[in-house]
DNA sequence: CATGAATGAGAATTCATTCAT
DNA sequence: CATGAATGAATTCTCATTCAT
């Protein structure tokens, strides 16, 4: 009982998911979300009383895991560089591992159909990436490059790594990539 | 009259470029298209027979404009160090310069609405960009990654610069920042 | 528990009385009655197969709440006059008394989703009215006008006072409307 | 062309004239409305922007229409009981000849949909008809009844005898009817 | 009987596209 | 070519009604 109503809203935000990344938001009709969740189109909107409201709660709740999953593992390293290093893997290979949820949050991260509210609420786990950041440059192995310029051009190393790895052209080694990816953002950020 | 026409056909890509940008393909109607442009909403479709039409259309000739900007003054450079940089230097101003075409190609290079026909033909360019590092490669300055990683770290590299530059929330100075850019990737790729 | 049944019911016509006249029939949605009556959606099926047989039943309901408010007393006048008199401020006081009744019968009397059934059960009342007015043409008290006119005009009368007394932007004393409103029509329907 | 243009918009209003005063303004689809009026569904928004527009447009026309008839002639009467006379006989005619917009004017007269701005815009006219009565207990021919009291007996008296004319159950002289009705109503007000 | 999640037909509105002028 | 009224399929969302618990 309680299970088949878990069922039904968790089936429809799946849908939305691969949905919404595969065509956005206003490519994706809310009668497709419902099909493809096996829902009839009323149900889908007793659980969201509105396809906007839909995106946002999806959108919470997929950058909800991501948070969780990116900090596994880090206080248990003891270097800087592990912990960083940890870090990128994390981030890598949860996008590798749930590219729908990855390239959702990519492509709705700056989109108007989330809130300010919702993205408020959701930016609050970088802070924990900048002040890992600070301390790296304040304990000086981190060069002194402005954090931002550290921080984007690390992200967006991680971007390059999931891109590569999912691209269905290139079949490389994944485990490789990511060391290699790593030192070489690392060899970037600290190197003379 | 002829050039009414360039004119009309020209105002119709401007509108479209800043509206599919800032709301999305499905999110932009012909009829805001035309309104913007100044035409009527049946003028539209004389130059462009369907909406997809119009935005293949639109991704080739911005892709092509990028493809030209890049390539500026490679050549005149002589060490492969400069000739990167002017490439880094290159690709990050044609963005932050010309910030609505840049995220157009952005948002649309993976999206469903570009025909494989307009991927492939728009693809050439790559060639250009593959040597250069094949190059820098074989000649022994960058380090021996495989090229596809080297590659898509020096792209997201500028895709990083752009974006960081481009925030409205973070003012400091452009130059210094793409120089500094480029020396981490710089030191990464090339770094021990 | 006879009693709970009574309540959900009696809750449910109540809170469709004041909707329906407030927004009409389709403006109202059954699962708004149903919150309003603080019962479940399904609840009003139970007891009113379709959203149709609820206003009919309502309007069945109210109708003989009319019917029987009107008649009191009238039976211990003694003059003509005074019976009509009688009638005429029952009426008036039933519709300033009962507005949301009085402004659902006005607006349903001549709805369609009132069955030509629930119209006719209903206007056996009439005849009653019809013999009051036949017996003062003829005793000669009434002119000889045509029954139909009398009758139309005297409940025109009625709905006049009522709209009249409940105007909130109208604040006469409400007896001296009615009297006053009745000399009008007894000097009407009397006078040379 | 502009004729055209003219018979499409005529043909939607005149469609949701019927439509509204049959079945209610919720009750009336806007495709049944197309429909009837032979033209497609996304014509009808073509002209009004949305339903709501529609409706007041109409209001706003009808009440215009009802506004001018009623006028006709009064100013060339003398005596005040013939502008008196005039003015009764006008509504009813209008009424009795234009039953669709009547019952339309009835019904919408006090409905949440016809704006406050379009309810106000359409008002004007009641000062004309507040003058006629004032000037009428000014002069002393009519009673000193409060005016709101005379004027409401004054038009339920015409409401009685539109409903009565168009009564199809009954078939009197509809001159006849509206001589002895105003009989009735000016004994009414004027008599001892 | 009471409940409220589920249903799917139907409602208002939008929009790519056509075509007569 | 330019125009913009006309079209009707498609979209988001509502709601009367059902039925398993």
């Amino acid at each position: 009982m309680d299970q088949q109503v878990k069922d039904k809203k968790a089936a429809i935000m799946d849908a939305a998911l691969k949905l919404f990344t595969e065509r956005g938001f206003h490519g994706t009709s809310t009668a497709q979300i419902s099909k493809d969740a096996g829902v009839a189109t009323g149900t889908l909107f007793n659980y969201f009383p509105t396809k906007e409201n839909l995106i946002n709660s999806l959108y919470f709740e997929v950058k909800g895991r991501l948070s969780r999953s990116i900090r596994v593992g880090i206080d248990e390293e003891v270097s800087f560089q592990d912990k960083l290093r940890r870090l990128w893997s994390n981030i890598i290979k949860w996008g590798v591992n749930s590219p729908e949820e990855y390239l959702f949050v990519e492509q709705f991260c700056s989109s108007p159909y989330i809130t300010k509210i919702t993205r408020e609420e959701v930016m609050k786990e970088y802070i924990f990436l900048n002040e890992l950041v600070q301390e790296g440059i304040a304990s000086g192995v981190l060069k002194d490059y402005t954090p931002e310029l550290t921080m984007t051009i690390f992200f967006h190393g991680t971007k390059a790594l999931v891109n590569l790895i999912l691209d269905p052209n290139v079949s490389l080694d994944a485990e490789e990539l990511i060391e290699n990816g790593f030192r070489i953002i690392w060899n970037g950020l600290t190197g003379k």
